[in-house]
DNA sequence: ACTGGCACTCTGTCTGCGGGAGTGCCAAGT
DNA sequence: ACTTGGCACTCCCGCAGACAGAGTGCCAGT
């Protein structure tokens, strides 16, 4: 049994209502609601149907239907219309991300802006290094045996290791190695640095082998093996509106999801298509976040993709509007990056 | 009417009682678990003046008692002793901590330590800029009329800022800014920096004036005077141990307030005495962690202070052990700064 | 294919009713 | 002057029963 014009009709304003009331929705009321043209006993019928094919349920007999994850999938992929920002939205976007003076200021104001505007948690990811290109390599002496590698990234990021050297180094070297350093690594992106790191050793002079080996170790091992992606949290405090109904009963488990970088970046951290993605209830793999839908999209100036972004909240949400502002976040996040 | 002995002894017991049971605690009870010599009958009379004091209530007629935020003070004050660190625990921090690559990770690896061991919120303020020192200022060109400066301080903070040139500066002014800028700032403490930059400026030759004020008004605005403090957070899933118990009811005031990075620091930034802080319930003076307690206190390498940590949990807590437990983090981190 | 009607089911709420825990007070004992 | 056992009292909590309300499924009629 195929569904019908009429019966998508119904699943929609099913969804709309209950995410709009957090009630289960009776066919009377939703006749009352939505001009459907047809008798509740109809719109009951349809329900049934709705319900048979896995779209919505009961809590129990005799209460009214909720939407199921596969009636959300299926509202977010055929029945729900782009929602267009507010004039007041657009501008309140503007005038929070200027003004950020720096890369840090602009994660942490867009994070926050992000929970404000869809009043759920916000995520995101700083621009990840293995998407970035080394713009320069500092090295600051900090003692005869101690170097502060700062490497500083095209997409803004700053990052920086304390290197232990094998041997004291005077200064005049440290400009040498500085100037070979960047000469070899300073445009590539840092995905392909690892045999030209190797290379800098090989061609290094006797005198400054062990030198140049442990400085290279260093920049393997912490800036693109273990490729160091930070993120930035906001509005957990939004998990608690709608009392506990939403989440079944506790934040526990929501709220220790969001203590794992690991969850997060799984979450918001799949960049591959341009496209906005959701994940709803399930779908996520995440037992944790079972009454848990993910919003999420990647940012980045022009086309490409640095990091990405997203918001969490319960799968009882506003798609259409959620989408919509997340969606817009990361571009005008992206023009802000564009800039730089 | 002062309070004998007894009263205080009674008094602990409710404290020590309540904060394990989560419950009531009621005068038949208490003379079974605790060994205080005289009957139930007497301990109501002990118990009534305590009441007639403020430091118990009663939830209602014919519950037990429960302690008051007074109650709890007085406890810590007076009643409780220090409750030593299991070898287990020793182990675990020192294990947590060794193996820190840099003063992020030890942030993060503290706050997530003291948040496993207290079972508690932790936060962790890094190293504060205001008692930091200069240990070295990078300039860095991006492009001809864009600098990075790169501060490092001495505490192993690093900031760095986007400085806009008011016009194009070729290399080897760079070069001489630098070598200017730090022969002037290196070793000072920030707090003493503001008439040395301005000292900068006016040493200037009148060719780089322009670039150097420029310089000196980013290094002044965002690092000195806005003066950058920096905060982890850890276990909010902590706060739902106990159910819905602790907190009235709900998470969000508690969740909102952990967002307000002003709120936090205010929190666990007091530093001027080298005791552990204990505010309890109302003491804290913020409406919404009006059922919280914070123990706080200061750390930094050997005797000076550069920063607080602290955890937050409900009034309802093992005091002795957590103030044991901020106490030994609290040590362990200064070891490890004063290592660098 | 839609609709009105009807019986049925289940929830949520309110009520009333012990059981239990704990108190306050009092009179007696040390 | 404390301390103690006894006792009446209060109030919470849990449980069972009743009831209204909402919503459904089904059926017969159009």
């Amino acid at each position: 049994m195929s569904l019908d014009d009429r019966k998508l009709e119904v699943l929609r304003a099913i969804v709309e209502d209950y995410v709009e009331t957090q009630e289960p929705v009776g066919s009377k009321s939703l006749v009352e609601r939505h001009a459907l043209g047809v008798s509740p006993a109809t719109v009951r019928n349809d329900m049934a149907v709705l319900e048979e094919e896995g779209y919505i349920r009961q809590p129990h007999t005799s209460a009214g239907r909720v939407p199921t994850d596969a009636g959300y999938r299926l509202f977010v992929d055929r029945l729900s219309k782009v929602k267009p920002l507010t004039p007041a939205e657009r501008r309140a976007i503007e005038r929070f991300l200027i003004g950020a003076v720096d890369l840090d200021d602009v994660v942490h104001r867009t994070v926050r802006l992000l929970a404000q505007l869809t009043r759920q948690v916000a995520v995101v990811q700083y621009p990840s290094l293995a998407r970035s290109s080394v713009r320069h390599l500092e090295l600051v002496p900090i003692s005869t045996t101690r170097l502060m590698l700062v490497m500083i990234a095209d997409t803004g990021r700053v990052e920086q290791r304390l290197v232990e050297l094998p041997e004291p180094v005077p200064a005049d070297d440290v400009t040498d190695l500085r100037r070979r350093v960047n000469e070899k690594l300073a445009g590539q992106r840092l995905a392909d640095t690892p045999p030209l790191v190797q290379g800098l050793v090989d061609d290094c002079s006797p005198g400054h082998r062990a030198t140049m080996a442990c400085l290279a170790s260093v920049l393997l091992e912490t800036l693109v093996e273990r490729s160091e992606e930070r993120l930035a949290l906001a509005g957990t405090a939004n998990l608690t509106r709608g009392g506990v109904l939403d989440f079944q009963g506790t934040l526990r488990p929501v709220l220790e999801a969001l203590e794992e970088e690991v969850i997060l970046l799984k979450l918001i951290g799949d960049l591959e298509p341009s496209k906005t993605r959701v994940r709803i209830g399930d779908e996520n793999q995440i037992d944790n976040l079972r009454s848990a839908s993910v919003v999420s999209t990647g940012y980045g100036p022009g086309a490409t993709i640095v990091g990405g972004l997203g918001v969490l909240g319960p799968t009882r949400m506003d798609y259409p509007g959620t989408i919509a502002t997340v969606r817009a976040v990361a571009r005008y996040v992206g023009d802000l990056l564009a800039q730089n």
